[in-house]
DNA sequence: CTCTCTGCATGATGACCATCATGCTGAATT
DNA sequence: AATTCAGCATGATGGTCATCATGCAGAGAG
């Protein structure tokens, strides 16, 4: 065989790709090394010419899945002058975005995963969601600084649990339903004026 | 030894409750048989007297973290005379509930896990939604049928979603802020009249 | 053209996994 | 009291896992 730089580039590319499309569809835990090498048509062995271990790929797939929900958004963004909240609800609470959860939104499909995760990966989705919620919040627009982070935590929770939810619901009626219902709760949500926000009171769930 | 038949049904008890909080707490993938009955006091062994398989474990312990879920909120219920989404939404929006999972709602810890599931399985968890679902459209009360149903639907979206992402931010100040914007965005959604929902567009996420 | 360096394959290692086979011991039954 | 039965422990089985050691062949440097 023989090796150029190039190619040993192509490959971990190839091998970060498809890390970030199985953790999406199959769960973080599910990602095994023997397994992905196969599908990007190498061996076992050649795994740690990339990586110093598999957390060290789980963090980089991560990274990548968090990353192609900001592509998506700038794609979408591509066109019209600027992003409404109508127009990115469009395209989050879409059929086509909780059928293909392995091209989809990282938050919506490993939120679960990466709660229950170490620090480390924690912050690495924080970080990205500081993004999402920047971009939701200008696409809010103006209005006073507090109340516009809570609209964009309140809709993104309410995005990423519908999603969730509607694949759960996957091949019922609700599955649809769903994700109407969530379009309209945000929707209703950013049009109304609203109060400051209390803080959470502590009881038993 | 020797035991007795009220033993085994002790032994059973614990093993189940043992699992649905492990699955709750670390994902359905991160239970391991020897471990769990290491935890119950017994060896592994001894886990085939009570289970066929581990995915007959794991469909008893979803459903046990499920009916947690159930009766959870009949102990809120109790005294007070009628639930109101306030106090649903009181309790389940939580910091107690964020910050113990194991003890918490199945659906905010394991949407995500049971999202890429079989069917038999997305079927449990989709039979108990539909009482956590009816209970929220009673609190909420009359209106027409659609309507609340649709609330119901967006009401647990937003919920589930933001325990999930008060998880992600553990540490952080936006962990408190997520449950507190959440609450909001429920609350003043309820008491809004609102209008016919539309079905989702098809787009790319 | 020669030499070194490296991307990759092959194979081994030991840990863990779910599951099954066997046997002991005391509970249940008569 | 004798006998059967069942809950559990011990240990084996075969599989998969992440990781490391070794060797080869071709790319890059001189």
């Amino acid at each position: 065989m023989g090796h150029s730089r190039a190619e040993k580039a192509q490959s971990r590319e190839r091998i970060i790709t498809a890390a970030a499309q199985t953790i999406r569809e199959r769960g973080i835990d599910a990602l095994s090394i023997g397994e992905l090498m196969r599908s990007v048509g190498l061996t076992h062995g050649a795994f740690y010419v990339h990586f110093e271990s598999r957390d060290a790929l789980v963090a980089a797939a991560l990274e990548r899945a968090l990353l192609d929900g900001e592509a998506a958004a700038a794609a979408a963004r591509r066109g019209v002058g600027k992003r409404t909240v109508k127009s990115i609800l469009n395209n989050y609470l879409s059929r086509a975005h909780r059928d293909a959860p392995g091209a989809g939104c990282a938050v919506a499909a490993l939120a679960g995963d990466v709660a229950r995760s170490g620090p480390a990966t924690r912050r690495a989705m924080i970080q990205k969601l500081d993004n999402y919620l920047a971009a939701m919040a200008e696409a809010h627009g103006g209005a006073p600084r507090d109340e516009v982070a809570d609209f964009s935590l309140a809709a993104w929770s309410t995005m990423i649990g519908a999603i969730a939810l509607s694949r759960v619901f996957a091949g019922d009626p609700r599955s649809d339903q769903v994700l109407a219902a969530a379009r309209k709760m945000i929707l209703d949500a950013e049009q109304r004026p609203s109060d400051p926000v209390p803080k959470p009171p502590a009881a038993t769930p």
